[in-house]
DNA sequence: GAAGGGGTGTAGACAGTGTCTACGAACGAC
DNA sequence: GTCGTTCGTAGACACTGTCTACACCCCTTC
């Protein structure tokens, strides 16, 4: 009885709960140990309840990259806060933004999947938008004359390292690489360039 | 009888033709349009028919794949054969590159989806060795002090091109980009690099 | 307090998939 | 001419996503 009381009256709405299984499913067993029915199992409830709130698979995989881009968020806006000195910001946020990709390989490699983000691929994609203007704003307190440009080349750059490593091909290519290091050279590098 | 003949004495092994399949289906309904099933249908044998050749899905999925490395390598090395000044031999690929990244979408997509290349993964990544080798050849003899760190930089830099193109995200960030200057401003800047 | 109704999860069905197995037809070697 | 291998067929199974009808609980309304 209170069991049930416990489940039926749970502070946290199965939607969210089904957000948190699948990305666990996601750390375990890749993108396609995410099944609908494989959450659902993990969440304890039939196999039709997802259904309730993800009209579809690829809806499940929308939402739970959408968490991903929300904690990324949150992990870049922290990271610029922590720090004072706009290029000390730029370094703190290249290094999060790596260390999410490295962290959250399978769930940042899901982010980036527009194949499967159904119709809010596009809604999702937004999500870059702000992140990129912030980039933007920081080269141009870092004294970049282009800021535009830089925080491009400092973006597309970046994304490379992070899709490269979190595949592990960057291994295959340059053995280990001691990438702190790596990105604080590549910042300066292009907050540095003439254009 | 002569079509059965045709059928069987076919100059194309099924291997290959199913592969050839696998990569229409590709560019038509996307990745998970590609399964076993579908391609025999496409390739008209029967479901089973493809076990002979690729005993599991992810099997199929990585030969597919490595046609593509296959592809890109041709690519890159007539792009280099074209052209016989240093500079314009990186411009080249870099070019060739992205153009193959814009042309095969999907099929490039597929090429870096490491959770999907079974255990000819390290095989597949292994791809990427030559290929890197390349660049820093050109990279040296486009006189770069350390032909190594600049062929890493170029790499990461034009696999986030790549990558961000190829799922649109770079047109939400920066609307449309002139792709060729970008990029040639990128050889530029990262050849100059005193590292 | 009883009746009704909407939101939420259950349960059964269906087509489609990957994978496994047994089977048959074509072919070359002896 | 027979044997054995190679290659494709065909049926089965468990599992998946999706659809549908159904049951429950809580809330409003009379």
């Amino acid at each position: 009885m209170i069991d049930t009381v416990y489940m039926s009256g749970d502070v946290q709405p199965l939607r969210t709960r089904l957000i948190a299984c699948g990305r666990e499913l996601l750390d375990e067993g890749g993108i396609d140990g995410v099944g609908l029915r494989a959450v659902a199992r993990h969440a304890g409830v039939s196999h039709g309840a997802p259904r309730r709130y993800f009209p579809t698979h690829k809806a499940l995989l929308a939402a739970i990259a959408a968490s991903g881009f929300a904690d990324l968020s949150a992990d870049l806006r922290s990271a610029i806060a922590s720090e004072t000195d706009p290029v000390a910001r730029l370094r703190q946020t290249a290094h999060r933004y790596l260390a999410f990709a490295g962290t959250h390989r399978t769930l940042f490699e899901l982010m980036f999947r527009h194949d499967l983000l159904e119709g809010s691929g596009e809604d999702l994609r937004q999500h870059s938008k702000p992140l990129f203007e912030t980039v933007v704003a920081l080269a141009a307190d870092a004294g970049a004359a282009h800021p535009h440009v830089v925080a491009l080349n400092l973006w597309t750059q970046l994304h490379g390292v992070a899709t490269l490593r979190a595949t592990r091909s960057i291994e295959v290519i340059a053995g280990d690489v001691d990438v702190d290091g790596f990105v604080a050279r590549l910042i300066d590098l292009h907050l540095r360039a003439r254009v």
